[in-house]
DNA sequence: CAGACTTTGTGAGTGCGTGCACAAGGTGGA
DNA sequence: TCCACCTTGTGCACGCACTCACAAAGTCTG
């Protein structure tokens, strides 16, 4: 029942990375619980996937089940923190102080495990020094200042889209790894950045296309 | 160049459906550019991936391009909207005007493709008439009421986490065919109902992830 | 009108992710 | 100590999606 050193086993696939913070939330909540042992039947219900899936997911991050028995919570549930990188602080900058940015830097959960906004930004001088969640909004000019002061390696686009790639580029140029982009437009980064993206139209857009096709299935007039 | 009937063509994949919203964006600017005509290599390059691949997904809606040409892009344009059904008006309804759900109600590009936000309920009664975006405030006990006379389609749910399955619930009791949840937590509906969730903590969660490996590749010493 | 050129549409090969099914391994009771 | 039982960890087969590469089909030029 070792720990093994993070990053020098086998790459952990891109699609396992995406569910472990299922995993983490639902051992969280039988820890409220006080639940101390979990099956991989239990935890793929809590997280809404295939039990199989499970336990091939955290095999990849070590043999830390215990046959007959299950997981014990506790322990996997540090270690998936560890994984994930839960265990360290990540000083996290929103650009956009408009209703999305604000929104954000308000959410709970985000102090929570280890991600705290240390800034909000905004190019607009209006906005400037509004308090947002217990923070001034700072000039975007000041982005690469604060984000090598306050040592923030996680960048929260949430600005129109036009200024989207502007902003994206000045975040990557102040040294951050990791962007996390709101607006609605694609933006480029180096491929030694990570990117991701979350896109309200496109996913309403994607339900559109199921209600469509449910919709024509009840009444099958010609489409249009 | 006749246009097919919705949905009696070979299944879509769902990641096609899912590039579609980007494809329709490009070709919104695009068109805005005055541009007539793209080829799947332009169209690739403004939405962010290979162009084979474009090629691909559009051959999923039928032969709309020209050999030695590419695309018509106003044409196009027209096909993909009728295939994901933004040539129609979906009513939205929020659950949750706090922070997120006065953010959400607040976003432009809602309105804008079809999608029309009807209603923002709350249960808090402290909220109710409060003006968002425009909408006062319903109480959620109306919920039932409201989807059934505006004909609302789509549910967004933007709660806390612990009310979000009891919401979810209720819209499908009401007849939403699609949900788009932004509460932390799953959600379970039948699968008639399509669901989608969007995630701020995973996302922050996921990029933590790779951020960490880039940080131990850079200085490797024993984790944590 | 013919031939060079451009771009689509798609067949085929590959890789990743999923889920089944089972052996391996551990527990608890008799 | 042995046996029945339970749950993990994984080998394997399958399917979906991605990419390449090219034939098909249209345009343009001389």
């Amino acid at each position: 029942m070792a720990e093994r050193p993070i990053g020098d086993r086998r790459r952990i696939p891109e699609a396992t990375v995406a569910r472990l913070p299922l995993y983490y939330r639902a051992l969280l909540e039988t820890g409220e619980m006080g639940i101390t042992t979990v099956s991989s039947e239990r935890l793929a219900e809590l997280a809404g996937v295939n039990a199989a899936k499970v336990r091939k997911d955290l095999s990849y991050l070590g043999s830390y089940g215990t046959r007959g028995v299950g997981y014990d919570a506790e322990y996997l549930l540090h270690q998936i923190a560890r994984e994930l990188g839960l265990s360290q602080d990540w000083p996290v900058v929103i650009v956009g102080a408009g209703n999305l940015g604000q929104a954000l830097a308000n959410y709970r959960g985000f102090g929570a495990r280890g991600f705290r906004v240390v800034a909000v930004l905004d190019a607009d001088p209006e906005k400037l020094g509004v308090e947002v969640a217990g923070l001034a909004v700072e000039a975007f000019t000041d982005l690469a200042r604060i984000i090598e002061s306050r040592k923030v390696t996680i960048g929260i686009i949430a600005t129109p889209g036009h200024a989207a790639q502007e902003v994206a580029d000045a975040l990557v140029a102040a040294g951050v790894g990791s962007i996390l982009n709101f607006a609605p437009t694609l933006i480029t980064v180096p491929p030694e950045v990570s990117m991701r993206k979350v896109d309200l139209a496109t996913e309403l857009q994607i339900l559109s296309f199921y209600q469509l096709r449910r919709a024509l299935l009840d009444q099958p007039r010609a489409a249009r």
